[in-house]
DNA sequence: TACCGCTTGTGAACGCATGCACAAAGTCGG
DNA sequence: CCGACTTTGTGCATGCGTTCACAAGCGGTA
């Protein structure tokens, strides 16, 4: 379907419409995992390797080849047959795909214990992900630069992310100022919200919400674990388990 | 189907083998549900909420009220028609079916910025996982205290990990010492890793991996202000988004 | 050039998860 | 006791995601 590019176009933008109609179609699983081969491809290019088989590629991502060649055929076709992938190529492809092209900003609401972690990680930066702005309500922390910025009031988060152009909100607050630090960030006009909160966020229809709930993850071991003591009481075979299989926490968006 | 429990059973054992016929049969999507409803239960326990429908709990875990009840529906038929549901009867037996009606011992690998987060989080052990060992390699770190728990050598790790009887471990090292400290986890009985290393773990098939990777979350956001953004431009209607459902990032389990 | 072996890309089948819609089952008021 | 009203539990249809299997396509080789 589609495809057939660099036929004639002199710019490109026929060529990124049909990106972009792809896009829409690209299911939210395949997105998730499209992040992890970019990873894995990232590593094999520092590493020299040039070219990889989706064999190869699927085995250092921990997934299935045909799952990974269905993947990769969301964002066009751009391997060889009876050779495979350009790794350079891949790693351009997907870093288009998942819009990161540009940089975003990012600022993180809640400097404690888990946002210290979070501005003090160097990770993000090198990946696309700037950490430009960081707030809090606690007086003694405002002023006192972590990781190299330096803390703002929350009072001022509206202003700052407008100015810096803050594409992602990090919320490490206490669960009770999640909402209203989240509605202050949506009103600063931030469409993507990162929650470390255990809490359920409400936000417009525009807005994306990814949670990160560590209970919850913990939770779902204990399941398994108690679901393969059971069997391993049930039936005595040693209790195999299929590890968790491209499911996980989400990110509850309310829709009224 | 099935149910009818509280017949004439003595013993607590043909219920809960029924229960555990069930938890089989639980998917995973499910599980993690179930999870944020236990969350947002408890919270409404302490707030002296006794009874609830489905329609307010789904509206409060910010899921379809039908799918709220169909989850709950894996684990038994505890509701009354007409009524709802008893908080506290839903609480329990969520918490059994979770696995959470024991304790589960928490260590946790790599003393750095997020160990440390980790380490002094107060949310853990309230919740049935309590963090009893810490571990870094660094010996600087070693014998110092961490949120009230001194952090010991990993060359110890085996045999503190059986000693106090770990059932999490949680990975909190550079990406290049993930696989050695898991696989050291491993071999010390642990069956469940949380994974914050950037690195897809390789291990066998009876250990539970999830792995919680915030450059693929971030990511993924930045997948979605892409689609927004082309959405916007080619037809030029809000941009409505439909929030992540139910999927997220996954664990990555290879299995040879 | 023609053939061979290898790997991609994808159609199609399957299985799981979601959401609808409604019967069953309970409460409450009279 | 009965009937009206409320809410659960679930059969069923629909849609999404995964997996299989194989034709199409490419490089290498004679
Ligand atoms: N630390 C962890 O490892 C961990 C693990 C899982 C979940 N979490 C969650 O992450 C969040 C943060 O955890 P933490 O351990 O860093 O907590 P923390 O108490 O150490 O830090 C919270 C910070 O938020 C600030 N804050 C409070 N209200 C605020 C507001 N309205 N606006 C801006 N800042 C505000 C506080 O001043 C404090 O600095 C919590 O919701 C917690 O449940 C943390
Ligand atoms: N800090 C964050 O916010 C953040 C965010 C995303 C991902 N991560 C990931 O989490 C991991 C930890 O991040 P961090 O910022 O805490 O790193 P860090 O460098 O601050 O801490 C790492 C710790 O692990 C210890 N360590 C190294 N090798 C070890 C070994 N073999 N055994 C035991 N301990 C060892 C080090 O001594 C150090 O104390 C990294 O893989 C990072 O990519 C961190």
């Amino acid at each position: 379907m589609v495809s057939q590019r660099g036929e004639g176009e002199t710019t490109s933008t026929p060529l990124e419409a049909a990106d972009k109609e792809r896009a829409r179609a690209i299911p939210e699983a395949a997105v998730a995992r499209l992040a992890v081969y970019l990873r894995v491809l990232s590593g094999m290019a520092e590493s020299g390797v040039t070219a990889v088989s989706s064999e190869e590629l699927s085995q250092a991502a921990g997934v299935n080849a045909a799952k990974l060649r269905k993947d990769l055929s969301y964002i066009g076709s751009y391997g060889t047959r009876g050779v495979g992938y350009d790794v350079e190529v891949l790693v351009s492809h997907i870093e288009r795909i998942l819009g990161l092209t540009r940089n975003h900003s990012v600022a993180v609401v809640g400097i404690g214990n888990l946002g210290h972690a979070l501005a003090n990680y160097g990770g993000f930066p090198g990946r696309g992900f700037p950490v430009t702005a960081l707030f809090d309500v606690d007086a003694d922390l405002v002023g006192i630069p972590v990781g190299g910025i330096p803390v703002n009031h929350i009072d001022e988060i509206t202003a700052i992310c407008l100015e810096r152009e803050v594409s992602i909100g990090v919320i490490a607050t206490p669960p009770p100022a999640a909402q209203s630090v989240c509605d202050r960030l949506v009103s600063a006009g931030v469409q993507c919200i990162l929650n470390f909160a255990p809490v359920v966020l409400q936000v417009p229809d525009n807005v994306e919400v990814r949670k990160v709930d560590l209970a919850v993850e913990m939770q779902i071991l204990s399941f398994h674990v108690a679901r393969r003591a059971d069997e391993a009481v049930h039936n005595s075979n040693g209790g195999v388990s299929v590890g968790n299989n491209g499911l996980g926490v989400d990110g509850m968006v309310i829709r009224p």
